[in-house]
Order: structure tokens, then C-alpha cells, then sequence
DNA sequence: AACAATTCAATCGTACACAATATAAAAAGC
DNA sequence: GCTTTTTATATTGTGTACGATTGAATTGTT
């Protein structure tokens, strides 16, 4: 059995782990979120579920859950706040009635138009060039679909 | 008006932001190590916890706040969990005793050499170079740290 | 047709995460 | 010395997250 190398324990070392640096990026950008966000009367999850929505309206909750990699236990208690707040109508689907079927209301339609001063914030909170952005982003996404794949998560 | 541009609104839409891609691979993060986790008997945020007190025992509430960039309202019940759990133990500090200590008990400290398979295990689910990993860690790190700049948080 | 297997949403229990507030100890100012 | 301010932790309330289970609806198979 060899020695130990020069740095024992290296691995179990919290600044080297990527986990920890993803983890802690995704706190960091929930707090910068959060102002803007408040604005808007959305937590980061409900923007995303609304930032689905807005791409393509009229949506099943299962859809939702696959492009956020949420599970209905999440996606349930949230719908219902967003409905709440008046922005989402939920419905049974008339052709399949295990199916519950996500609207924007007019006011959740409206919202879309205060929700677009949100990115360019962040952009600039980042200090980063787009260029940069874009690169760090595919590399994340290509990471989490290989973790996801190795969890057996399916894809979208 | 106009017609829309070919891309209208690409900033709002999901796969293009970089914050979801740092939100999703945290979870999917989170899904790989739960199994590893569970032979633990640990939660992720439980065995940061861990991972601080593994480097140097005996330190202040606060100070594993600053490390993972955690409140006393997160971390005052986990600890007690991790105490429940007979892993550390909490005593207040007698020279201030506003200051809570946190220490690793026998059990804390042994469990420190069941957790050296972690790592590896995550290095393989990730299905990349250490190299690779190193550089896009320093990349999220960096921009966790630029992130938090903004956002009013006092780095370590 | 009948029934087993699957799918989808909801529910429940446990565990974060953070804002806001409370409390108590220590430090600073006068 | 005594008040004010700051600091460290704890508490409470709201909102995710997810595993496990349930129940209703659909599909698959015989």
C-alpha cells in the first residue's frame, strides 16, 4: 500500500469539490434573483414554470416536471400558489382525465412583458461577457444531462 | 409594428439561462449523491456540514454559515439532527457565549473514512477528466463569487 | 370483455433555505 | 457606569424538493 499523497484527503476537501461550487453558485443566484423576482411576486421556481409557459402555453404537469426535472410532490403545491396569485389556471384534460392542464390567465400573459427586464439584470450582475456565459452554461447542462443519465433520470 | 425578430424573447427562454442550468445540475448533483449519501445516513447540506468540521473540528455556527454560505436558520436545525444523530456535538463557547462550537464526537470522526469512497464515485458518475471538472468548477466559483459580490454577501 | 400493469396527479412526511423577528451577550460611545 | 449598537444564535413562517404512497384513469394482454 502506497503513502498517502502530499495533500491527504484533498478529495474530501470542500473548494475542490464541483458539487459544492454548483451548489453554492445556485444559492448565488437566487439571492441576485430575489429583488428582481419580488418585483414580479414569483420565487425562483414559480418564474421558471412560467418561464415554460410563456414558451408554450396550455402545458400538462408532467411536461413541466420533465423540463425542470421536478416531481409532482413540488410542482402540486406550487400550480396552486400560482393560482392563488392569478396567473395559471389548472384543468382536467378532457381526453385524458388523469392529465391536469396548466393556462396563463391574461394577467400571467401581461407578466411576461415585466419579466423581461430580469435577464438582462442578471447578465449584468454576472460581469460576465456573453460569450463566457453561453460557454460556462453548455458545459453545466452537458454535465447535469450526464449526472441525470447516471441517476436515470430521462431527458427530455 | 414590426414582425417578431427570428428569436424574440431568447432571453426568456429556459434552456438559454445559464441560472437554470447551475439550478438543474444541482439537483441532478443532489440525485447522484443521495445513494452514496443514504450509506451515511447523511442529507447533502448535512455532510457539508461534515465536510467543514473534517478540516478543522470545533468551529462556530457562524463560521460553517460563511463556508457554505448558510443562515443560522438552516443551519441551528440540521446541526441538531446531526447532534440527534450523534455526530457532533453543539456547546456554547465559555469565552463568548453568544458563540455556539460545534465539535465532531468519536462517530463524527470515524465516519470521515466511510466518506472517502464519495468522491470517486461522483468523479465516475460525472464521466469526465479531473481537468475538465477542475476548470469548470473554477468557472462556476468564480462566478458564484462575482454573484455574491453583487448580492451583498461577504465572502470567506 | 376482463383484468393486470402503467401513468398521472395529489398527498404525506422529512429536510432544507431564507426572510423577519427575538433574545442575549459583547463591544463601543459618552 | 450606563446606554447604544453590534454580533451570534435561535425561532417562526413561507416555500421549495423529493421519496413513498394513494387513487383514479388509461393502456396492454389475454
Amino acid at each position: 500500500m502506497a503513502r498517502k499523497p502530499p495533500s491527504a484527503d484533498s478529495l474530501l476537501q470542500l473548494d475542490n469539490q464541483i458539487c459544492f461550487a454548483v451548489y453554492s453558485a445556485s444559492h448565488a443566484f437566487n439571492r441576485v434573483y430575489k429583488p428582481l423576482l419580488d418585483r414580479l411576486g414569483l420565487t425562483y421556481p414559480q418564474y421558471l414554470v412560467m418561464l415554460v409557459l410563456w414558451e408554450r402555453d396550455g402545458v400538462a404537469v408532467k411536461e413541466i416536471g420533465e423540463r425542470l426535472y421536478l416531481d409532482s410532490g413540488t410542482l402540486t403545491p406550487l400550480l396552486k400558489r400560482l393560482e392563488q396569485a392569478g396567473l395559471i389556471k389548472r384543468a382536467r384534460s378532457t381526453e385524458d382525465e388523469r392529465q391536469v392542464l396548466i393556462g396563463l390567465t391574461a394577467q400571467g400573459q401581461t407578466l411576461k412583458d415585466k419579466a423581461r427586464a430580469v435577464p438582462p439584470s442578471i447578465l449584468a450582475a454576472s460581469q460576465c461577457s456573453v460569450a463566457e456565459l453561453t460557454a460556462i452554461r453548455d458545459e453545466i447542462a452537458a454535465l447535469r444531462d450526464r449526472l441525470n443519465a447516471m441517476a436515470g433520470v430521462n431527458g427530455r
